[in-house]
DNA sequence: TTTGATGCAAAACGTTTGCACGGCA
DNA sequence: TGCCGTGCAAACGTTTTGCATCAAA
């Protein structure tokens, strides 16, 4: 587990290397954040946890690193809903979809090869050249399914309340 | 064509009603303008399309009808990507899904009966209950395989250009 | 008449950018 | 040392909102 954040982090450092950009501590302490980071995040929970870690890193740095990283094809960029971008990271660059629910905001995800075959097919009979695609299904969790409502739900919701001022 | 105008028009009356809503002049136009409008927009483009036809309707105003209509279930909200919403009018409540051309912008649509159902079961596998989805092709079009770039890419452009000041 | 809709302008939101300073190479 | 990266604050573009006015019911 450690060893694969080793790997991406010289992964990212190689890449900067090639592309004549500097190795700073931000970069690296935003990379390596990422890589530990449980995969869905929002610039705005990286920012969180990089001030409970060690030094606090200004929004505007971490946007340009972000952005970085998915020109190093090491984040995957998302768009789930209007507003606030989604940002994965991808460690073997294995695709996969995702699951939102409506809810609670859980992301699940999932991957069928039957899927990614006929997109290719579509792709072409429209005269498309593929380049990526995204599919998103929103329904409502096991938890709501169960119970009726989810229990995430309200640790969402402070969680915003603590967050915005 | 125009009976199917006057169809969804009168839809979107009986749904106001029942919602306590109150039928006025630029819900109407708004509604009208949409339902004959070419499937995808932005709430940019639609004040414009209002613009050359009669009454200037404001910003703010646009903004809360067009969310009526998606409540009324008359308009869907696309997330192609960041910035932007887009919407479209689904008359028939047909559904279908997307490609996008990462060149000239341009939106096509396709549907395959193969995945909807697919959908269904890895919703039920993963214990979602599915509510919506969404599957967005992003590739090159035919313009730009054939002639290497896309003679919409400068419309667009220009388009974008005089569209904002 | 009463209630809700509209238009305006200002605020909000996530994101980007210009500029002076600081740190990597 | 030179040049790029950073942080700050201000700008950005889309969307939302508070409030006074206006119009549907």
């Amino acid at each position: 587990m450690t060893r694969d954040i080793h790997k991406e982090l010289s992964l990212f450092s190689e890449y900067l290397k090639k592309a004549g950009l500097k190795i700073t501590n931000q970069r690296l302490l935003v990379a390596e954040t990422i890589f530990r980071h449980p995969s869905h995040f929002t610039v705005d929970s990286l920012a969180d946890s990089l001030k409970e870690r060690k030094g606090e890193i200004s929004r505007a740095t971490i946007y340009r690193i972000v952005s970085i990283l998915v020109e190093s094809g090491q984040l995957t960029e998302h768009n789930f809903a209007h507003g606030v971008r989604y940002y994965e990271h991808i460690p073997v660059s294995e695709h996969h979809d995702h699951l939102v629910c409506l809810d609670c905001g859980i992301i699940d995800e999932f991957m069928v090869a039957e899927i990614e075959k006929v997109q290719t097919q579509i792709a072409q009979q429209h005269g498309f050249v593929l380049a990526e695609h995204s599919l998103n299904l929103y329904g409502r969790c096991i938890q709501w399914k169960d119970k009726g409502s989810c229990t995430r739900k309200s640790e969402k919701e402070s969680a915003q309340k603590n967050g915005k001022g």
